[in-house]
DNA sequence: CAGTGGTCTAGACCACATC
DNA sequence: ATGTGGTCTAGACCACTGA
């Protein structure tokens, strides 16, 4: 078919595609140039959250490769979240749009096994304001630069369960607090990818036990003197930027966080 | 080669081995049968950690199947950890020096980012019991079944930091009341897995803010009214049956839980 | 040198989803 | 009926390892 043969390695690297005009930039194997080539055209948003990329096929007869390397390319992506596989329907770019895979980085849960991120949403405060030490340090930006910051208060059944305060980077997030004060969006990661093409694929998160301070007290309606779960989330983006650091402060009393390991 | 060509699905389920006379098991492909099989070989000892597998090629040919089917078994072991490869030498099961990871379901850290794991044990309580309502409903046994029952302290630089409580049914581990009082490990799946070819492969865990109460102050140390992180973990093996029940307690103040989540 | 894993190709059949 | 991803086969060449 093609004018090479297992050209296993370095070889020619006759990589299509980019016109990025440089010389062959690494003896890398077929597969993960392709998988690095998707990955920029995802981000420079040739196709957006949620949608239908080419089948196999068509990438392998536009790369010029055997069906066989796009998707060992491709099975790279899925296991990295970038995009998810449906037999018979297609390859879709990873979305938090939709009924596909909403909230799966929100790990409360309701003693009934209910999801939080399914209760009501309160927004408390939008502003805009300057970066503490914290928050700086996390998001990889000076102390004191510009950030927008976001308090909601989260919801079951009518009873007080969480409090968010959310902080994102004006530079790089330029109008996202003006954008969060106006839709109020249930989903700050949804936002981001509509408004900013930002896909969060991955978060850190740091877990302590500690008393509830009288702000929490009073948003959560809680008794003076009880524990609360602090978590610390930092999110990145696909490129592997911090993009967004959030500290959330729930009550156990009625729900909990939950975890699964494997592998 | 073979009287077989592309069953993809059920079929016949030719899957050779294990001589376990049962009818067709189930309707898996080929590459995870095979890649349980060798779990299975693993775990009796057929293979010593650190020891060289056979090549793909012999192991194809014992299968009686192609060598890109066994390739994508033996990948999936590597991702899961289970064995390592190098190009021109072979594939080895992974050894507890080398790069095998037993702490891997253990997501507490020091804030200078010291795993909790590779501090200083206790054993504070090694007896035979019998199985509590709540331990007996996670384990699916019989409320006051006999149990083992541990109970650990672990220290970092000689600060008590987390208090465990371990409990593992009798039935299906046989005896690990006296073992686990012998050889007071430090890794209990590791136990498990030399003792009785179990291998934990996957955890649930539930995460809670509490107080401590007089028993948690005492054996870590604290100050009455001190937040404590309680991680209630079940812990299933393989064949996904819950192997193990454990309450794990944690300050917070030199230490946290740190959670990765992507996908 | 022979053997190993790593990469790549080219084809096959299957289950599934959509029209 | 068509097209998709999922599985499986059977070969090829390559880089690396160790005798």
């Amino acid at each position: 078919m093609k004018n090479r043969m297992a050209n296993a390695g370095k070889d020619v690297t006759p990589f299509p595609g980019g016109a990025d005009g440089g010389p062959a930039p690494a003896p890398q194997p077929l597969y993960l140039q392709v998988k690095n080539h998707l990955i920029r055209r995802v981000l420079q948003g040739e196709w957006k959250p949620g949608e239908l990329l080419p089948s196999e096929m068509k990438l392998a007869e536009g790369y010029n490769l055997s069906q066989g390397t796009v998707r060992k390319a491709i099975e790279e992506l899925v296991t990295e979240g970038l995009v998810t596989r449906h037999a018979g329907r297609g390859t879709f770019v990873a979305s938090h749009k939709g009924d596909y895979k909403p909230f799966r980085f929100h790990r409360f849960r309701s003693e009934s096994g209910e999801r939080l991120t399914d209760g009501e949403v309160t927004f408390m405060r939008a502003v805009t304001g300057q970066a503490s030490p914290r928050a700086a340090k996390a998001l990889q930006i000076a102390p004191g630069a510009p950030v927008a910051m976001l308090t909601r208060l989260r919801s079951l059944h009518g009873r007080p369960m969480m409090l968010e305060r959310i902080v994102l980077g004006l530079e790089l997030c330029a109008g996202a607090d003006a954008i969060l004060a106006e839709q109020q969006p249930n989903s700050i990661y949804l936002t981001l990818e509509q408004n900013y093409n930002i896909l969060i694929t991955r978060v850190d998160e740091i877990i302590r036990a500690r008393l509830a301070t009288p702000e929490d007290e009073s948003a959560l309606e809680l008794a003076p003197g009880t524990p609360v779960l602090e978590v610390e989330r930092l999110a990145f983006s696909l490129g592997g930027e911090p993009v967004e650091w959030r500290l959330s402060v729930g009550q156990t009393e009625h729900m909990h966080y939950w975890n699964q390991l494997s592998s």
